[in-house]
DNA sequence: ATTATACTTAACCAAATGGTTAACTATAAT
DNA sequence: ATTATAGTTAACCATTTGGTTAAGTATAAT
């Protein structure tokens, strides 16, 4: 698990478990954005929109500078590599798993049909 | 941006915000335990470890299931999977705009030393 | 100088979160 | 049958979160 920076991943994940956020986000990933830009989408108040911001500016995942009376809004790489990087741990064990459950199967094929664990992934919600 | 499932996404991510929960499936992926063995390192109640397994169970981010008076927990791939493609989607997108980069610093060799933004990308902490 | 624009800050609110202790349930051991 | 183990559920608490409206600040336009 080598380093991580804790209290930067909770701030990270913490600003991408909000939808708003996360909409914020891949607009700013088309390019920079004033703040008014930024909340037309959604329906909801510009102080609800301006604290977004701010919990995303906190975890470091944009800036804000001030150009006139505008603020200009850029995404910034740096927590979203870290997050990612935490997240491909778990890809590349899964990796590792779902690699071995083949060659499992490569080498023990199937001598009937009809296993037993019909548990098919339920993809509620 | 595809298809994502937001609510699922809201809960994965949420879920992942803590570091207990993190420490978790770090030790999860080293394979299934109880309730009793997650909770050891931990210095909380087993109460608040129990809502943690709910948290995480909730976000479809393990199984609990009873064997005795044991319940034996275990990771599952879905949601981490999902959190790896929305946030690939951005690694992708900084990856294109290094690129981009590389190739515009190719072709426009530095005619001096000393351009101008020295904005260090500030490593706060 | 006055007014409009683009925000932010302050004050407030309801709901969710992460923690606690105490009480309960189900299984295993004696 | 009694007791210990493994955990959950319930009730409570403080803090945080996501939203609101109202008021304030700084710049631009008239």
């Amino acid at each position: 698990m080598v380093n991580y920076n804790v209290r930067s991943l909770n701030r990270t994940f913490a600003a991408l478990a909000d939808p708003t956020r996360r909409a914020i986000l891949a607009r700013l990933a088309e390019g920079e954005a004033t703040v008014g830009v930024l909340a037309d989408p959604f329906d909801v108040s510009l102080p609800a929109i301006s604290k977004h911001l701010r919990v995303l500016e906190g975890a470091g995942l944009i800036t804000r500078r001030k150009l006139g009376r505008v603020r200009r809004c850029a995404i910034l790489p740096g927590p979203i590599m870290a997050a990612d990087a935490w997240i491909n741990h778990y890809r590349q064990f899964w990796e590792r798993q779902f690699d071995s459950l083949e060659s499992y199967l490569d080498e023990n094929p199937s001598p009937k049909g009809g296993e037993d664990d019909e548990s098919a992934d339920d993809p509620n919600d």
